[in-house]
Formats: structure tokens, C-alpha cells, sequence
DNA sequence: TGGGATACTAGAACACGTTCCTGTTACTGG
DNA sequence: CCAGTAACAGGAACGTGTTCTAGTATCCCA
């Protein structure tokens, strides 16, 4: 952290976009392959072709980089989603179609949600820009699902950073190996019941 | 973790008991201290007057010492709340106050706290006893709460899981810098309400 | 009570995240 | 076009968690 930080991501040159892509890219690979662990920053670097110190650059920390990546696979999760509102017709059954969808994204490549997931806990105080990205694209999604067609609600954010919590917590207890992936979902199920229960 | 686990602790001499709470203490005033980063394994097997690799015996790792540390000061916590009954007339009010008492514990102190909670989201599958020794104290907590006078309810425990969820991704959202501290209360105060809102 | 297994000490050694240093390349204003 | 500055490459070096080795002390049982 004693260099300078990168200027603002829209005024990059095309190369340095670049280097940013596949940095990520990099990432996500070695990590989908061996996660947390398997994400060393001299791998990482060699990999996409960049100088340990130029990946400090644009990443300051792993957890920086770990957390940057899963804010992009967010986003791509999210626009999948977002193209049309979630069926459903009450707020229980539009959640759990949205956070049933992002589970199972998730389980499908465990080592790469230990990875991400991880780097999330780990996130310090440095780390809030980048984690609030990740949670904010998370939240935008269940609150989405919350409204429906019937627009704002009472509460509907504050549910939604609640069942975002319980979401984070399982999937954690399941990589942590206190219960099982079927269990995961389950009991997110009944979160949202418990929570969501007027409908 | 090569060397061959310890004898089961209720059989452990009185020598190597005394080295075990030296141990844990040792790792507490270093964590209430500096932290996570300030629990260093060499500087906590030099305080507790035990060599390192005796140290990676009793607990083959830093996470492994630091949520056995949280166990057990959550089984202080739960011997000290346990007590008596928790005041209230609905669960609400009861869970409210015990977890309120839990929150304020934890804040007391929020150099330890971190040590102790960042460990918790850092463990790994081979650390599940351990975390579930935790979980398993703060469970029993909140369900105690929840059933008050009234004896076994429908869901206690799965509500006791919810809520906990939220109070640990809460204080990591603290930790993280997110959330201010008096937000923690407010959030999970909310998350209450919300969860168990037919009192 | 002696002898073998187990536990402990002291410290070197290793792995990986992070920092730092030196030299080179790419960009920008004059 | 040129000087000056910022970005990058390559790699050494450092800190801390973890492992390993060699020697010593302690425990347990025949």
C-alpha cells in the first residue's frame, strides 16, 4: 500500500484495462481450481503476465483482489437475473427463486465460492468500498424480488440485508463443513419463510 | 498438524491443563491487546512458557486457539446470562435483552472481539468442533430466551440460528467498518422484530 | 525400578503474503 | 522532439504461520 493507488477505472488506458481483465481472470481460474488457498499472488501475477508488484498495484491485498473478483461475478449473476422481474406471486416465492438461482450458481463451483466467500469475511476496514459493491449488487436483487410489481415496501431493505446475512452465514457454515449443501438451501428456505411470513 | 492429537482434555494431567489455560489466556490479553494480527504464535507460546511446536500440539493452529479461546468465553458469558431467567414477557423482549447483554460483551472489548469473530469466519472444515462448541453456547442462549416460561416452541431453534446469523454478520460488518457500533444493536434489534414479530 | 513410549524444548527451515529496490518502458506537457 | 514523470518488470528481502529435527524430560507399566 505505500504506491500510489491506480487513477479512477474509467480513465484507464485500454491497456491497463486490460491487465485489470486478466488479472481477474487469473484469479477466478486458480481459485475455481484450488480456492483460497490455491490463489497465491506470484501465480496470479505470472499468469497474467504482470509484475508481483504491478498486481499490488492494482490489487493492494489478496482479499482486494478476491473481494474485486466476486463483485464481477455479482454483476453478471445479477444482470441474468435482472432481465425480468422473478416469478412468483408473493414475496416468499420471488425471493427464493432469485436466492435459490444465486445458491446454486454458487455451489456450483465450491472451491471458488471458498475463495470469495472467505476474502468477504476477511475484508478489513480497507476493503469496504469493495465489499459494499458485493453486497449492494446482493441486496439490489432480493430487494427486487421483494418489491415485485407492487414498488417499494416497508422494510424491504432491511429484509433483504437480513436474508443477505442469513445467505453469507450458510453458505459459510456449508464451506466450513457444518452442514451439508442440500442443507444450505433449506435452510434459507426457511429464513425467508420466518421472515416473509405474511404473505 | 503432523504430530499426533492430544489426549482427551478430561484426562489431561494437571501440568498439561495448567499449560492449556496458560495458553488460552496468553491468547486472550494478546487479542484484547492488538487483535487478530496481534496474536502471534511465537509470542504466545513464549508467554505462556511453552515451546512452539507444544503449542501447535495443543491447537494445531491459529484459528484452531482462537475460536477455542471464543468457546470459551462464550461459556463465561452463558454461565454469567444463565443464571436466571432472562426479564421479558415476550420473546421479543427476552432475546432482546440477552442478546443486547452478548452485544454489549463483545463491544467491551473490540480488539478481542475481532481476533475471536475473524477466526470464526476463517475456519475451515477441520476446525468444526470447535465452532460448533461456539454456536452451540449461543444457541442454547437465545433459545432459553425464545422459550422463556413457556417451555419447547414451534422453530425455536432454527429462529435461535437465524438470529444468531445475523448478530455474527452484523459484528463482522462492525469489524469490516461498514456499520458503526450503535448501528450492530439497531440492525439486530430490527432483525428481532422482524423475525419474531407475532408477540 | 528400569526401559520404552510419549511429551516437551529449542531452534532451524519452509511457504506465502507483502514490501522494497533497481532498472526500463510508456506517456504527457512544453 | 525532449525532458520529466508515472507505470511496469524482475527479483530480492522481510514477517509470520506452520512444519521439521535433534536432543531432553516425563510418564507409565511390566
Amino acid at each position: 500500500m505505500t504506491t500510489t493507488a491506480p487513477a479512477q477505472v474509467d480513465s484507464e488506458t485500454a491497456a491497463q484495462r486490460a491487465r485489470r481483465a486478466r488479472i481477474i481472470s487469473a484469479t477466478l481460474s486458480l481459485a475455481s481450481r484450488g480456492g483460497y488457498e490455491a490463489v497465491q499472488m506470484r501465480e496470479v501475477a505470472e499468469r497474467s503476465e504482470v509484475a508481483l508488484g504491478t498486481l499490488y498495484r492494482y490489487f493492494p491485498s489478496k482479499v482486494h483482489l478476491l473481494v474485486s473478483a466476486m463483485a464481477s461475478e455479482v454483476d453478471q449473476l445479477s444482470q441474468r437475473l435482472q432481465k425480468r422481474q422473478p416469478p412468483g406471486k408473493t414475496r416468499a416465492e420471488r425471493v427464493s427463486f432469485v436466492l435459490e438461482r444465486s445458491t446454486r450458481s454458487l455451489q456450483r463451483d465450491p472451491l471458488l465460492t471458498e475463495a470469495m466467500v472467505r476474502a468477504m469475511m476477511a475484508a478489513d476496514v480497507t476493503v469496504a468500498q469493495e465489499v459494499n459493491a458485493v453486497r449492494q449488487g446482493m441486496s439490489d436483487l432480493i430487494v427486487q424480488a421483494i418489491r415485485g410489481d407492487d414498488g417499494v415496501q416497508e422494510h424491504d431493505v432491511e429484509l433483504a440485508a437480513i436474508l443477505q446475512d442469513v445467505w453469507f452465514a450458510r453458505q459459510i457454515a456449508w464451506l466450513g463443513g457444518r452442514i451439508e449443501a442440500a442443507d444450505v438451501w433449506r435452510d434459507i428456505h426457511l429464513a425467508i419463510g420466518l421472515v416473509l411470513a405474511d404473505d
